[in-house]
DNA sequence: CTGAAAGCGCTTACAG
DNA sequence: CTGAAAGCGCTTACAG
């Protein structure tokens, strides 16, 4: 039989009031029922019932998380770092996917509606946005950790890709590289866009230009990446870098040049985004610009915490830097003769 | 202001008893008031309180989910398994992660004590253990995904870690290795005395012996498998295949191959498990056993949810088979005259 | 077929 | 310093 207030206060001899006092440190409970009390409830193990309490109380101590889908390979890094503060504030993580599309959507609104948590952490949220207002607007705290430099309306932490891709940018340079190809991102990404831009001011800034038939759009899988760069070779102007707006992009490529009997980095320079584990892994290892997605999803959870404890929303999107990873995929080439 | 069961009572002029019957779709109300009461509900955009539910129900409709760690390269699938049914049956997903040590135990303890979900789903408790004995025994249903072949005293699924080892064997004795090379996971897991048995066994029964000295003890990580084959290159004697324990061992099997300037699959192949995603883009790409994870997530969520609906525990392991899946690590060598 | 009342396990004015 | 009572928003016998 579970424990309850009241019968701790039956055994203490004092009212459940009183109880409830010692239990949430309130002041003025004379010392010594105080500790009359803490006898009874670590002698019965008495835990307050989470739900009773959220009841009275109007909270419920736990924060949603909306995530897209959890198999992608960067998503780990992020909920772990969500995760980590959430848990170390005492808060339950309520975790909820869109993968199965509308049901999802519709289930999770009702976990909204149902009061279910207290605030609200999103990932990059499909096409859920309109939903999203009518969330944030009716109160609930929204912070959303953004892969997609979309910018939203809300409160959100993101990474900073322009100067992401202008670090690709300087990289490559400095290894000697001055035929520069990129496989970016879909172009509806404000990300792509970010890195491209970012990329592209470097290279102007050398005194150089990016051939746009060097510019091929893909999609974020390694699949596009490898069509790019067979593309490339068959039609395109000769180039001696990559810069792939992803790692699982920057595989592909590799993939791509291999099979085109390009070697890296003799032939060419690769360099990725992300730095997923994959990276470390590939065939040359991959230099790619790191994103930083722990402390992403540690500032995200740290912020939605400090708006549940009353902050105000800051007015800016936080944008945790990225750094440079060098690994094989760009070592500089024994200049020839 | 959030509209109550009381409201919505008020304004279709029936009591709350009989809203809560047309809730839960109880029998006995006549037509024409259940309709009057769903229209009301659907024009203030009544959800019922899932807290007060709870409470005044005693069931939270939640299933809690304690991890050892989100980073883990197999997690996301398992989780998404989990998800994908845990989310279908309308129940909510509570995730806590043990990697803060004792602290975190502490907190997901009183989660449970505080009865904030109705079953519990566990990843390979660490040491958890003895705590887990006391939940379950104090009446909470729980399910552990077990990838390390313990055979937990609680109702688990796991996969033929076994069948696994003897597939992996099969597979390298057609291709036409002999001389047959193992990294394993740590010796005191149960998985990797199941893969090493199922592995010897078919090497027995194909008239060959596995030489002591190729089985080196790895601990899944891709370190453990570049060192231990440059020991085995160095001291050990000669092999033309290596069977890895998991796929990241297998990826630093890989890696030690290359160094020692061996040609894979031409002078050894290699075999890995799990199948993560890292498997197909190493170089050569990975052939491995894999491991159903997100079908064992599924499982798991599933076995947890009948038991919360009144099933009977299993009495045995749920066990879901593995698959072979062949890359180019043990393509078949080109007969040589 | 329907409702008043008690109860789920807490918290919080309010009164003393 | 302490407690009785009301209230959080539901469900569920019980009575009609």
């Amino acid at each position: 039989m579970r424990v309850t207030i009241a019968e701790v206060a039956r055994r203490a001899r004092v009212s459940k009031t009183t109880v409830s006092r010692v239990l949430n440190n309130k002041a003025d409970v004379d010392a010594a029922t105080a500790i009359r009390v803490r006898e009874v409830i670590a002698a019965t193990g008495y835990i307050p019932s989470a739900g009773a309490v959220g009841l009275a109380r109007g909270v419920t101590r736990t924060v949603g998380m909306l995530v897209p889908g959890l198999t992608w390979p960067w998503m780990g890094e992020v909920l772990q770092g969500v995760a980590d503060v959430v848990e170390s504030k005492g808060y339950g993580l309520l975790l909820s996917t869109t993968n199965r599309g509308t049901d999802s959507l519709g289930e999770f609104s009702r976990q909204v509606s149902a009061k279910a948590f207290d605030g609200l952490l999103l990932v990059e949220p499909p096409d859920a946005v309109r939903h999203l207002r009518v969330l944030h607007d009716s109160g609930l705290p929204v912070v959303v950790i953004d892969d997609r430099g979309r910018r939203p309306a809300f409160p959100s932490v993101g990474t900073d890709n322009r100067q992401g891709g202008a670090a690709a940018a300087r990289h490559l340079l400095e290894t000697g590289r001055t035929r520069l190809a990129t496989v970016t991102g879909p172009h509806d990404f404000g990300c792509t866009a970010d890195r491209l831009n970012g990329f592209n001011e470097v290279v102007l800034d050398a005194g150089l230009t990016l051939d746009p038939r060097l510019i091929i759009e893909g999609d974020f899988t390694s699949e596009s990446g490898e069509a790019a760069i067979l593309q490339l070779l068959e039609t395109g102007p000769e180039f001696d870098a990559v810069f792939a707006h992803n790692d699982l992009t920057a595989a592909g490529v590799l993939a791509g040049l291999r099979k085109a009997g390009r070697t890296v980095p003799e032939d060419v320079a690769v360099a990725g985004f992300d730095d997923i584990p994959l990276a470390s892994h590939t065939q040359p290892p991959l230099t790619t610009i790191r994103q930083p997605l722990r402390q992403m999803g540690e500032t995200a959870a740290g912020l939605l915490l400090d708006r549940l404890a009353g902050a105000p929303a800051p007015d800016a999107p936080l944008i945790v830097p990225t750094s440079l990873v060098v690994r094989e995929s760009t070592r500089r080439r024994v200049s020839r003769p």
